[in-house]
DNA sequence: ATAATAAGTTAGATATATCTAACAAAAATA
DNA sequence: TATTTTTGTTAGATATATCTAACTTATTAT
């Protein structure tokens, strides 16, 4: 096999597994456990598919995987995931603050640079935004080695009538739910009064800036993060 | 087949396809007629591989493909490719003067975000440089509609003794010829005299800015395009 | 405790871009 | 013109990530 063969191989290869160790990464923070079906609802893919690819990855060491358990990342397939989500975050950092692009719309761009092989690249960003610890949707950057600070956040709802928060963070990135957020006037470092909480449904109405008062559902307030 | 499992295929399919595309486009520019023996050197493929892939391209009418004769782009292949390079000069320039990358250093980054699938972000480069007509190394940007229109330029190895030119574009974006560049203080836009032409080898001697007698051979020489 | 459902695995099929080996055509050379 | 060399094609193999169908294990509900 020849040179650029192996290129398009490696990229191919790169891509699939690099999207793979992402999806558990970020499944196992959200949920602790990450099953194959987990995964394979996540990565839209057949659980066969997933059962196979968990067999390659613990070949190359990248996953800790035994029949009928749970998956886990190994520390090298820790370090590379942190890895491409470092150059994920980074890229949706710099989309936003140089580019001048909506925290709403850089996602689906991010996902596609995150997987450039450059080191140079990602460390000019990092430089030009002066080494950011955050990106525009309040997720921590993992730095050069792979290790992350996440601050500990408390999701919206779980708040209490009468509390005030600091809004520092979302749990969903999609372009649909940034939007809402957007028509809301929502922005990260709002600061939010919790108006009251209404017990049936878990809906709450908040209130913040020149917005006095303003009715979120659970379903959106299990989506904000406060400090 | 679902839904990521094509979005993985299409992503392969452009990224290859878009490499032939690509590279057959300037191989014409360079050329003129590009045989398969050509395509498959420059994209280091077997011979076999880029044969299979032109009745591929030829299915899906991006190339005009008989046996044994040379391959060309149809309308449709020449617009896709054009597009393709349009991203390609678009990101080196933004790499060169928005991240501050040498010239030297930018090829291969973009050789890997030429294939990003994103109309907005490569309008915002466009936006953010005011839509430049050139790339650092001075080949022209085709237009969103994949026109482009080049500037007639001569080799430097094509002048004579005495006369005078302004070194306007490279023939060669590799990190070490532009290194060379470099070293002999060499950049766009520079003014030469032609001080003298070596019969013997084809090197020249010539002489600009700060610097009063430097000596090209006829390789450097054939790799510089002067107005 | 048993039956039903969900989750997971195995085996085998498909599609893709690549390769090698063998053969055919075209071009260059003697 | 005949021969050799280069170029190009065909056929068939390989590797990869995916899929479906059939079967197994684990979990949930009755």
């Amino acid at each position: 096999m020849n040179c650029l063969c192996n290129y398009y191989i490696c990229l191919m290869n790169s891509l699939v597994e690099e999207n793979y160790l992402k999806t558990l990464f970020l499944l196992s923070n959200e949920q602790g456990k990450v099953s194959v079906n987990d995964l394979s609802k996540r990565l839209e893919l057949k659980m066969p598919t997933v059962t196979s690819m968990m067999k390659k990855l613990a070949e190359k060491r990248l996953v800790h995987y035994e029949k009928y358990k749970p998956v886990r990342l190994t520390e090298n397939g820790q370090r590379e995931a942190a890895h491409i989500i470092r150059k994920h975050r980074l890229t949706e950092m710099f989309l936003v603050d140089v580019m001048g692009f909506g925290w709403e719309e850089v996602h689906d761009i991010a996902e596609q640079i995150e997987h450039v092989k450059s080191p140079v690249f990602f460390d000019k960003m990092d430089q030009i935004l002066g080494h950011p610890s955050f990106d525009p949707h309040g997720s921590p950057i993992p730095d050069v080695e792979g290790n992350i600070q996440g601050p500990q956040y408390r999701l919206l709802s779980a708040c209490k009538k009468g509390e005030r928060a600091t809004f520092m963070a979302v749990a969903d990135s999609s372009e649909e739910f940034l939007r809402y957020l957007n028509s809301k006037g929502l922005s990260l470092e709002t600061e939010l009064e919790i108006l009251s909480v209404e017990p049936f449904d878990g809906s709450m109405t908040i209130s913040y800036r020149d917005h006095d008062s303003e009715t979120l559902s659970k379903v959106v307030a299990d989506k904000l993060l406060v400090v």
